[in-house]
RNA sequence: GGGAGGAUUCCCGAGUGGCCAAAGGGAACAGACUGUAAAUCUGUCGUCAGCGACUUCGGUGGUUCGAAUCCACCUCCUCCCA
């Protein structure tokens, strides 16, 4: 089985410009594809996981990676199936942002000679003269075909502006140049990338009459349709500094019944006979399921160490066996606790645990809060500088627990 | 450049002088039921020293006893005409 006949098994292949070639290419190692990576956050979330996976598979069957920060295409914004319009960054966050991303790619991809190169698309795209680009480039694109992409539909009703309408282009440009200077002959991406990617083989057959492929991967959506990788916080990110490791693992330890299959296929490296042989598990094996999606993942990201720790944290906390010495906490300094306690309400806002104190009272009152495995029912209660100098142990809900001690 | 419409609490969206902290829906959170799942039912969902007070309805001023609601100017957005 080739490369491309598992990529197709787990799912993960959203649609192609050309199967037959692109097939024989990956599966010979023939290809020299790139993926595009916009510093848009300090950190890589879950939807660039996928793609560095990705490339890591395609590395692994002998293709050459080549990854494209956009530290020239993040100065546009791709509006891509999006809503509104992207916050304009500055040019030091940009740079900002494409360090933080080089740092994170490299604990995935080996970069050196042979193996994955790391471009910047600002090297060539900010020094380029617009009559110049309108003339060379311009000329191809067709306003009427533009306008037709799926990328800008929701962005038609509420308004596109003229910056982001050339994001395309821009894309389309990089592919051209990279086909030009390093010979690449494939573009990989989210599905939500298809019209940029057409747009970029679109642009290399009409300025050089040569073929280049384009292969986009399935977003990974949960089973109501919604993207995953996402909480209420936000996304969850690869930073451990953003989303710690045992969030990380929880975030997946929790996915719905639904989806922990496709995840397993799409995410884990876990060969497919393997997988294969989980999807006739028992239903009763769910949760193992889900173990193991959660320490697989979290492996891939942070490392054994510290998939073991979250793991062992979960197993501590949930069943109340093992070492709960890295449930999440937060440090109190003496002084932000009265003589006579400090409001419970107080430290759980300080915990971050609530937003306000009167959203706190409310948990409580609703039984949800439980103080070192004790139900509160006190909305005013209190809580000792002394039991502080130990740690106390708070949950909120069934599933949150937090710790809280003097520093 | 001309004309029309719009901006409301996390999101959508009612409200057009006092009965509005602001309908309804969604999301979220808690409780019950469970399997750290889903579904369902119940409750909560601006802040605070919680029967009350305070701050909110794009911004700034104004009218009024009283404004999310009226007026002026400004900012941003959509649509139609150029």
């Amino acid at each position: 089985m080739g490369i491309y006949e598992e990529l197709q098994e787990r799912g993960l292949i959203a649609q192609v410009t050309d199967e037959k070639e692109i097939r024989d290419l990956i599966n010979n190692g023939g290809a020299k594809f790139y993926i595009g990576f916009d510093p848009t956050a300090d950190s890589l979330h879950v939807g660039h996981f996928m793609a560095l996976c990705l490339m890591k598979r395609l590395q692994m069957a002998g293709n050459r990676p080549v990854v494209l920060i956009g530290g020239g295409t993040g100065y546009i914004g791709d509006p891509s199936g999006r809503t509104d319009m992207r916050s304009m960054l500055t040019p030091e966050m940009i740079q900002h942002n494409c360090d933080c991303f080089r740092k994170q790619m490299e604990r995935f991809i080996e970069f050196g000679e042979d193996k994955a190169i790391m471009v910047n698309n600002a090297d060539w795209l900010l020094d380029l003269n617009y009559i110049d680009l309108l003339r060379e480039v311009g000329a191809h694109f067709s306003v009427n075909n533009m306008l037709r992409a799926e990328c800008y539909k929701q962005r038609m009703a509420k308004g596109l502006s003229f910056l982001e309408f050339n994001y395309m282009i821009m894309q389309a440009y990089d592919f051209w140049h990279l086909h030009n200077a390093y010979g690449c002959n494939m573009q990989f991406g989210g599905d939500d990338q298809w019209s940029n990617m057409l747009a970029g083989t679109e642009l290399i057959r009409r300025k050089d009459a040569d073929d280049a492929y384009a292969m986009t991967i399935t977003l990974l959506l949960n089973s109501e349709g919604k993207k995953m990788g996402k909480t209420v916080k936000g996304a969850v990110w690869l930073d451990p500094a953003k989303t710690s490791p045992y969030e990380f693992y929880q975030y997946w330890r929790n996915v719905d019944d639904a989806d922990v299959m496709k995840c397993i296929k799409m995410l884990t490296f876990i060969p497919m006979d393997e997988i294969k042989e989980m999807e006739n598990w028992d239903d009763s094996r769910i949760n193992e399921k889900k173990e193991i999606l959660a320490y697989s993942l979290t492996e891939l990201v942070h490392g054994e160490e510290e998939a073991t720790k979250a793991r062992n944290t979960a197993a501590a906390i949930f069943s109340g066996a093992g070492d709960d010495a890295n449930m999440p906490s937060t440090a109190i300094s003496a002084d932000q606790v009265p003589a006579e306690g400090i409001l419970l309400a107080e430290l759980m806002v300080l915990c971050k645990l609530a937003k306000s104190r009167g959203e706190a009272k409310r948990l409580i009152e609703q039984g949800g809060v439980s103080v070192n495995g004790e139900k509160v029912t006190d909305m005013f209660m209190t809580v000792s500088l002394d039991s502080l100098k130990g740690s106390v142990k708070i949950q909120k809900g069934k599933k949150v627990f937090h710790k809280a001690y003097i520093d």
